[in-house]
DNA sequence: CGGCTGTTTTGACGTGAATCAAACGCATGC
DNA sequence: GCATGCGTTTGATTCACGTCAAAACAGCCG
């Protein structure tokens, strides 16, 4: 959603909620009851499976929703942990319901923004499932890149707010091979890397490596 | 959504349409007018990457729901392609935004299954992010199991509509490899497959291949 | 029935990423 | 200042799955 559109829910439903980093802004199971937006922060949503293994199902940023996976069973199905200290607006969900009714375009918006999470992961799947280790991590760098850029931070120069090991399990590697394929761009001059601060120097280069790739 | 939730959308706005084996209902990039119930059939979704690469990001049966990927730009961004002869009910979205204006529990309802996809994507994305490939075919077949019993077909039993080059894509893997784990299986007693048809014989056995299995 | 076409199975071999292991960098605290 | 502890980098080795190739198996049509 756009920053005016953050603004205008805010203004509905005005309750904050502060995270700091490692906290948890809800749990796999907790009762659904609310909508967040984030103001201030990043945030990763995750699944566990039994035997310890995460998966993780996105990274979030300012002005960026969370929550939608609770409507579907009243719980949540995921878990949603901040990366370092962040702020949230709390949009109780019967309320956000009820506004929607009322007002048209609320309602489209928010069907938006649930179809535009579908599509996101339609694309996650799409790295996941047929994408190689170099593409996938070119296709993370360039979809941060963009973000930073809607938000008005500069797309070319940014810090990291996960671990190598976060990046690896959203992307379906280990941490090696994300540490790897980052030294390898690095000694390519696509990029440089200084622990979590990444520069990207040759956009057009990374791109290039997304699309063309042989088979897999 | 159930029979009966569907028959009463059905009563709302009927226009049907017949899709053959092999027909597009609608392509990436079409303008976006209309979600879509399926009534009878199969039907797959994927991407296409510029340089051929399909990913299936899922198969969908009677009673399931296509081209909520649309509202977000008012186009679809996946391609929805009949498996089999189908019938689908066509919901006008304008209609449907309006009807749910009205009818809170449809509204409901509508948001429910945006998240179930949702969800499902995630459950995907777990899927080819850290399982290997055994439990990916496991989960997939006691997937198809469970939806097959929740239409009221034998959940032990079953034709598959889908290619092993489809499996592979939505699952992540190359089609030799489906039909080395589809015939590994058969060997330890776990199902018994004959073409296209699968029958289920040993399902606590498959579900341990799933949660069990070391790290990845 | 026989020849075609598309799908599936099976085998031999190659490779990209995982695994195992060690060292390094950078915090934090005493 | 030095010890402690995460996260990261890098190297050597292994292995699951991909690739390439050939044969087997439907299903369809003349």
């Amino acid at each position: 959603m756009s920053a005016e559109e953050i603004d205008r829910l805010d203004q509905l439903v005005g309750a904050r909620r502060k995270i700091r980093k490692g906290q948890h802004l809800y749990r796999s199971g907790d009762a659904f009851e609310a909508i967040y937006a984030i103001r201030i922060g990043w945030f990763k949503t995750d699944v566990l499976l039994e035997d310890g293994r995460e998966q993780v199902t996105g990274f979030q940023m300012t002005g960026e929703m969370l929550g939608l996976d609770g409507i579907s069973t009243e719980n949540h199905s995921c878990n949603a942990v901040a990366l370092e200290d962040s702020e949230v607006c709390v949009l109780p969900y019967g309320q956000l319901e009820e506004l929607s009714r009322e007002v048209e375009g609320l309602q489209h918006q928010f069907h938006k923004v649930m179809s535009r999470e579908i599509v996101r992961d339609h694309g996650v799947m799409m790295l996941l499932g047929s994408m190689r280790a170099e593409e996938r991590l070119a296709a993370f760098l360039m979809n941060l890149s963009q973000r930073f850029n809607a938000r008005g931070f500069s797309p070319n120069e940014f810090n990291l707010r996960m671990t190598r090991d976060e990046i690896g399990s959203y992307l379906g590697l280990k941490l090696e091979t994300v540490s790897r394929v980052f030294s390898r761009f690095q000694d390519e001059g696509l990029i440089t890397v200084q622990q979590k601060h990444i520069r990207i120097v040759d956009l057009p280069g990374l791109r290039r490596l997304v699309q063309q790739s042989g088979t897999r």
